[in-house]
Parts: structure tokens; C-alpha cells; sequence
DNA sequence: AACTATTGATAATT
DNA sequence: TAATTATCAATAGTT
């Protein structure tokens, strides 16, 4: 239904992609109300386009909760349970990984090393020797980006004052002074 | 679209109606896939007809409660009860603490720290400089450890060949003889 | 359920 | 980006 047949498969230019996808949302959410009407259907519809935005139609005479309680009620899939099992296992990995990441910064820092054995203590000072010097080079490289700069201040410094001390020749420091008090 | 206009509004003769729901669900399911494929959508829609029955479309990409996550997220309407949404407060909490700990850990290996002025920097070198020193006194400790062990077993090797050696007394080297050779 | 006349949706164009 | 329009797709009424 356009000026050309298309094949459905995924638009590769992004703002064909775009147009089109506007276009067939509203497509979709007119065809959603329109059987709500028509046929007394109950209708959930979430949309999120590439973008990330979200779109949504929910027929007037019912609610998602209910949708969802029914669609539980009629496929048998758990929903709520199978959401408690998913958010207690993402919990778990990330607490696993925050714990790891807990011990390496402590260790880091030189704290808890005392199980650590003379090889993992080696290679401990090896990262550390090496973010120090990372550090220190960064550290050497603003400062001497700062003193660069003050050295341009300075610059700056003298040159003002060399024009200061052109108009505050005789006749150039009576007119600034008729000019500033 | 279709020999007539018509007008949306219910469609009384019960028949009609069952008609017209089956041809404009497989359409609206049709439209829903298709979007999915043309415009990389992620779509969740759940249809019931007035007989009850139940049809849903998931885009292959995402599952139900994926697309229920983001609906909460984007509509801040709560699906999930108080329990969930505690565990979900926590799941975000502790991902922060990950994002921070993260950016911790990659400064003291010295990647990253384009950002940060020259008292973060020498705040960073005192941690590095402190971690590197608990780090080195614990490697030497670990190490007159091994030595002092290396001293005792030294020790007990010089016992144990003093022992040998009465043992290799004349009488001894002929009753040791006897018994393990 | 299959068929088609017709409307509706939309791809390409402006 | 939004409007237009030629064409294709969906479907209402019919068989």
C-alpha cells in the first residue's frame, strides 16, 4: 500500500526507518481502537520504536493489570513470578560483581592483602606501579599545561602593562583621568 | 476497505462482529510484525475477542516482561507491586554503587583520567602512592617469611643430617642396611 | 471459507 | 519536516 511494493524486511536508512515507523504506529493504534469498537475486543498495545520512545493503546474498558492478569489467566505463563525470579537473579549477579569489584579496590588500596600470596602481591604492584605512573605523567602534563599558561598570563601581563605605561604618558594619564573618576 | 465505508461503531449482528474480529486481528497482528521487521520495533500486543480468546504478538527481540520493565519506566505506572518495585530500587542502587566502583578502579589503573583537575590527580597518586607502600611492606613481610622458613627447614636438614650421621656410624650403616636396602 | 469491489494505509515524491 | 498522491494492502459485503 504505497507507491511501491516493499519487502518486509528491516529499513536500512535510518530516516526511512523513522518515517516509516511513524506512520505504521499510528497505523497500528487506529487499527487497535477501531477492532475495540467494532468488535468489543480488549486490546493492550505497547510500541517502543528504535528510538526508545513508547507508545501505547489500551482499550477504554479495561486496564494493563487486568490485560495481564488475563493474559496469565488464559497462557498459563507466570508474569509477576517469573519478573520476582528475574529481578532476584539480576540482584545476584550484580551484588557478585560488586563484591569482586569491592575486594580488588580494597586490595588496591593495600587493605585485606594479608591471604594474598607473594605472586598475586606482585602483580598487585605491578597494577599499581602502573596506574601510578599513568597518574603521575597526567599529573606532570596538566601542570605543565598550567605553567604554559602562566606563562601566557604573564605574557599577557606584560604586554598590558607596557600599554598601560603608554597612556600614562603626560597628556595620556590626563585624559584616562578625565575619562575614569 | 472493503466493498463499503463503514462507520466505528460496535457491530450489532453477532456474527458480523466474530467476522470481522477474526479478519482485523490477524491484520492488526500482521501490521505488528511488520513493524517489528521494517523499523526494528519492539511491539507487545495482546488482543481478547468478546468470546474470550486470547491472541498476543511479542517482537522476537524482547519478551513480555522486558516490554513491561519499559513501560514502567517510561509511564512511571506501576505494573509491579511494592515487593518488586523494592527489589527494582535496589537493583538501580546497586548498579550506581557498580558505575562508581568502576570508575574508581579504572583511575587507580590510570585509564580515564583525561577528566580530572590536578587535585583529584594528586589525591589519586597519594591513594596509589599509600596501596603501593601497604602492597611492598606486605611482599617483603610474605618474603622474610619464606626466608625464615627456608632458615628453620635449613635448620632441620642440619638436624636431620647430624642424626644421619650417627646413624652412618659403623654398627648404624650396617643396621640400616639391613632394613632398607 | 473464498472472492472481489472498494476503501484505507502508506511508499515514494514533493 | 510535513503534505500529497499513486499504488498496494486490508477488508466489507457477497457468494
Amino acid at each position: 500500500m504505497g507507491r511501491g511494493k516493499i519487502e518486509i524486511k528491516r529499513i536500512e536508512n535510518s530516516s526511512n526507518r523513522q518515517v516509516t515507523y511513524s506512520k505504521r504506529k499510528n497505523g497500528i493504534l487506529k487499527k487497535a481502537k477501531e477492532i475495540t469498537v467494532l468488535c468489543d475486543a480488549q486490546v493492550s498495545l505497547i510500541i517502543f520504536g528504535s528510538s526508545g520512545k513508547m507508545h501505547e493503546y489500551i482499550s477504554p474498558s479495561t486496564t494493563l493489570i487486568d490485560v495481564l492478569d488475563r493474559y496469565h489467566k488464559a497462557s498459563g505463563k507466570r508474569i509477576w513470578d517469573a519478573k520476582h525470579e528475574n529481578l532476584s537473579n539480576e540482584i545476584d549477579r550484580v551484588k557478585k560483581e560488586n563484591d569482586s569489584m569491592q575486594i580488588e579496590l580494597r586490595h588496591l588500596k593495600g587493605e585485606d592483602i594479608n591471604s594474598l600470596n607473594y605472586k598475586e602481591l606482585m602483580a598487585l604492584e605491578d597494577a599499581l606501579e602502573k596506574g601510578l605512573d599513568g597518574v603521575r605523567d597526567k599529573k606532570t602534563e596538566v601542570h605543565s599545561m598550567f605553567m604554559r599558561n602562566g606563562k601566557i598570563l604573564e605574557e599577557e601581563n606584560r604586554e598590558l602593562n607596557f600599554l598601560l605605561q603608554q597612556h600614562l604618558t603626560p597628556e595620556g594619564a590626563r585624559n584616562m583621568h578625565g575619562q575614569w573618576i
